[in-house]
DNA sequence: TCCTCCCTGTTC
DNA sequence: GAACAGGGAGGA
């Protein structure tokens, strides 16, 4: 369930692994995987340069130059069991392997301009993307192409860099529960279950609090939460439940720091009274109800 | 604004 | 062999 740290994460340990590599050829071997962008495959392979790896909300962003400069971008939502990882150019797909991408070594030239002389460089990667359950998507975008995506047109600020005035005017005269607008990617971007639950238990607001009944100094208190929740887990490298492993194949370690996440039923850290579990929003919830008003 | 569904590996 | 995990699309 990669959420903003973990892709953060991902970003950081991909970027330095793929940067510079030519694509040399994409397989798509389950093809509603591509959601979108089919047809621009062979404007970027192969040929293709990767420049660089980045995060945007909860995407995956991978960065490409094309055929006379043109930028390209692969965009991956890696949803709850998506995994980008980078192997030996002769390791073969495994049975969640969605996509694949043969990339030159580092540094080399895309070889297919010149006149039959220089033969294409050989492989030296293989960019994995795999997924169990299938949810998780790519789309292969020109920058042209992105505001004829809703999804991403209409993604909220990032919490990290966002203003409290500017957070509490986006949450002005909304209806619904506090933690039903934190996952609200519309309304802030990047936050998934786990960061909204912690967040909402470090500035002691009960997740299902209507947002209509908060004051501007609460909002204040829990956006200054999410970014601790967020940037702490950065540091720790996200968190692993199951199937979150950043590019190296190395887990996080926020998990370890969890005060509410997946401990229902348990004492709460700060007064001792049992955790409650519920649904709010559709997701499963947990919550201290003598530390959480 | 809220509910259901998509999907499959893991846990009960 | 059923319940559960959950981001986001789409429908009520």
């Amino acid at each position: 369930m990669p959420e903003l740290p973990e892709v953060e994460t991902i970003a950081r340990t991909l970027a330095p692994q793929i940067a510079g590599r030519v694509v040399l050829a994409v397989r798509v071997l389950l093809p509603k995987t591509l959601e979108a962008g089919g047809a621009l495959l062979p404007e970027i392979a192969p040929g293709a340069r990767v420049t660089g790896a980045r995060r945007r909300a909860k995407l995956l962003l991978v960065d490409l130059e094309g055929k006379g400069g043109a930028p390209y971008v692969l965009a991956f939502h890696l949803k709850m069991t998506g995994r980008l990882f980078v192997r030996g150019p002769r390791d073969e797909p495994g049975r969640h392997t969605r996509m694949l991408f043969d990339l030159s070594e580092e540094g080399a030239e895309p070889g297919t301009e010149g006149k039959g002389k220089s033969a294409p460089p050989a492989p030296a990667a293989r960019l994995f993307f795999d997924d169990a359950r299938t949810f998780g998507y790519c789309r292969l975008l020109r920058p042209e192409d992105f505001a004829d995506w809703p999804f991403w047109r209409n993604l909220g600020p990032e919490p990290l860099s966002l203003e409290p005035d500017a957070f509490a005017a986006r949450l002005r005269g909304r209806r619904g529960a506090v933690k039903a607008l934190l996952l609200d990617q519309t309304v802030i971007a990047g936050i998934g279950n786990i960061y909204a639950d912690e967040a909402c238990f470090r500035a002691g607001i009960r997740p299902d609090a209507p947002a209509a009944d908060q004051t501007p100094e609460r909002f204040s208190v829990l956006l200054g939460r999410v970014k601790d929740v967020l940037a702490e887990s950065i540091e720790q490298c996200g968190s692993s439940i199951r199937d979150y492993r950043d590019a190296n194949g190395d887990a996080g370690a926020f998990q370890n720091l969890f005060r509410v996440y997946g401990r229902g039923g348990e004492p709460c850290t700060a007064c001792g009274g049992k955790l409650r579990k519920t649904v709010v929003a559709g997701r499963t919830t947990v919550y201290c109800d003598r530390c959480q008003k």
